[in-house]
RNA sequence: GGCGAGGUAGCUCAGUCGGUAGAGCACACGGCUGAAAACCGUGGUGUCGCCGGUUCGAUUCCGGCCCUCGCCA
C-alpha cells in the first residue's frame, strides 16, 4: 500500500511530553516551520503561563488578552499558514495541546460560519426566558443535534437553533471531528510519557515560570480588559489570589490534570502514531521523522 | 491576661426556632463541531472542635476545656 507523501506532520502530546522541543528538530529537518494548534498561546500577554515556543511558531501570539478567540477562527488561520508552508516547503509542521484546533488544523471541519448578527441574540432570549421552550423547539428543527446536547447547556443549545434555522447543524451528516479525515496527506503522532516522568518536567517548568516571574505577568494580565477566553488560561487566577506556596501547588496539581485531559483527547484521534517520549527531544524527534518517511 | 468573632465535606462557608446537614470550588466518571486550559451532566456518612449537663432525642440549648483570628493590655 502506498501512501502520498505527507504534507503535514501533526505532532500531539501533552503539556510537558516535550512536543515543543520535539517538533522544532522536526521542523528544522524538513526544513519547514511550526503551526501551533493551542489555544492560550495564540494570546500576547501570558507568554511565560502559556509556555509559548521561544523560536518563532505560526499563530502564537497573534491575539490581545482584550480578543474572543475561536476555533472557528483558528481553522481558518491555520489552513491558510499550512498552505502557505507546504507552497513554500513541500510540508507543515503542526504541533499542540489543543485536541480541538488541532483536528480543526488538519481536517475540513467545514464548521459553519456564525448567524446573522441579531440572531444569537434572539435564540439567546428566547432561551434565558424559558429553557425548556427553547430546547423543544431544537428538537423540532434539528433532532439529531437536540439529542446530543443537553437542555442546560445554554451555549450549544443557542448555537444548534442558529444553525438549524439557517439549514446547517450542530451535528453534521458527515461528522469528520475525530476521524481520521484530512485535508492534506497528514501524519498524526501523539507524544505519550509516563506520569512519574511528566510529573518531574512539570514540577521543574512550574519554578522555572516562577524564576521567571509568571507572578507579574497574571497580575499584569488581569489588571487590564481580559477576555473570557484569555481569562481561562490555567493557575492565572491562582496566581493573583493565593501566597506563592499555595500558588505553586495548584498549578502543579492544575498541570497534572491538564494533562490528563489532553491525554483523553490525543486518545480519540483516528489514526494516530504513539510514539514513547520518556526520551531526548532528538530521540523523539528522529522518531517523529522515521514515522513520517514510512507514512 | 481581658474583650470580641469563629471552629460543620479536601477548601471557603451556609444551615438546623432540638428530630444525625447542603451550596460553591475541588475531585471522579461521562458528554460535548465557531468559548475546548472552555462548556454541560451525574456523583455528598462528614467523630457538625473536645468533655459533660438538660432532653425521648443535641451538630443545634447550657457549662467547662482546647484551638484559630482580631482588638486591647
Amino acid at each position: 500500500m502506498t501512501r502520498p507523501r505527507p504534507e503535514v506532520v501533526a505532532v500531539f502530546g501533552p503539556t510537558g511530553s516535550g512536543k515543543t522541543s520535539a517538533s522544532e528538530l522536526v521542523a528544522r529537518a524538513l526544513g519547514t516551520e511550526i503551526v501551533s494548534a493551542d489555544a492560550l498561546q495564540v494570546y500576547r500577554g501570558l507568554p511565560i503561563l502559556t509556555n509559548q515556543p521561544q523560536r518563532a511558531t505560526r499563530l502564537v501570539a497573534i491575539r490581545d488578552l482584550s480578543q474572543e478567540f475561536s476555533v472557528g477562527e483558528y481553522a481558518r488561520l491555520a489552513h491558510a499558514e499550512i498552505d502557505e508552508l507546504v507552497g513554500a516547503n513541500g510540508i507543515a509542521v503542526v504541533c499542540g495541546g489543543t485536541g480541538l484546533y488541532l483536528r480543526a488544523a488538519i481536517a475540513e471541519l467545514h464548521v459553519p460560519l456564525a448567524a446573522e448578527s441579531g440572531a444569537r441574540a434572539r435564540w439567546e432570549a428566547l432561551y434565558d426566558g424559558d429553557p425548556a421552550a427553547a430546547y423543544a423547539r431544537l428538537g423540532a428543527l434539528d433532532a439529531a443535534a437536540a439529542s446530543r446536547v443537553h437542555q442546560n447547556d445554554r451555549r450549544r443549545v443557542v448555537r444548534a437553533l442558529e444553525l438549524a434555522e439557517n439549514g446547517a447543524s450542530l451535528a453534521p451528516a458527515r461528522d469528520r471531528l475525530w476521524t481520521a479525515d484530512t485535508r492534506l496527506p497528514t501524519i498524526v503522532v501523539g507524544l505519550e510519557i509516563s506520569h512519574s516522568t511528566l510529573e518531574g518536567r512539570i514540577r521543574e517548568r512550574t519554578e522555572e515560570m516562577l524564576g521567571r516571574g509568571v507572578v507579574d505577568e497574571a497580575r499584569r494580565a488581569v489588571a487590564g480588559r481580559i477576555s473570557k477566553t484569555a481569562e481561562k488560561a490555567l493557575g492565572l487566577r491562582d496566581l493573583v489570589d493565593l501566597p506563592l506556596e499555595q500558588a505553586r501547588e495548584r498549578l502543579v496539581g492544575r498541570t497534572l490534570r491538564y494533562a490528563a485531559y489532553q491525554r483523553k483527547w490525543m486518545r480519540r484521534i483516528e489514526g494516530i502514531v504513539m510514539i514513547e517520549a520518556d526520551r531526548p527531544p532528538k530521540e523523539v524527534a528522529d522518531a517523529i521523522l522515521e514515522v513520517a518517511r514510512a507514512g
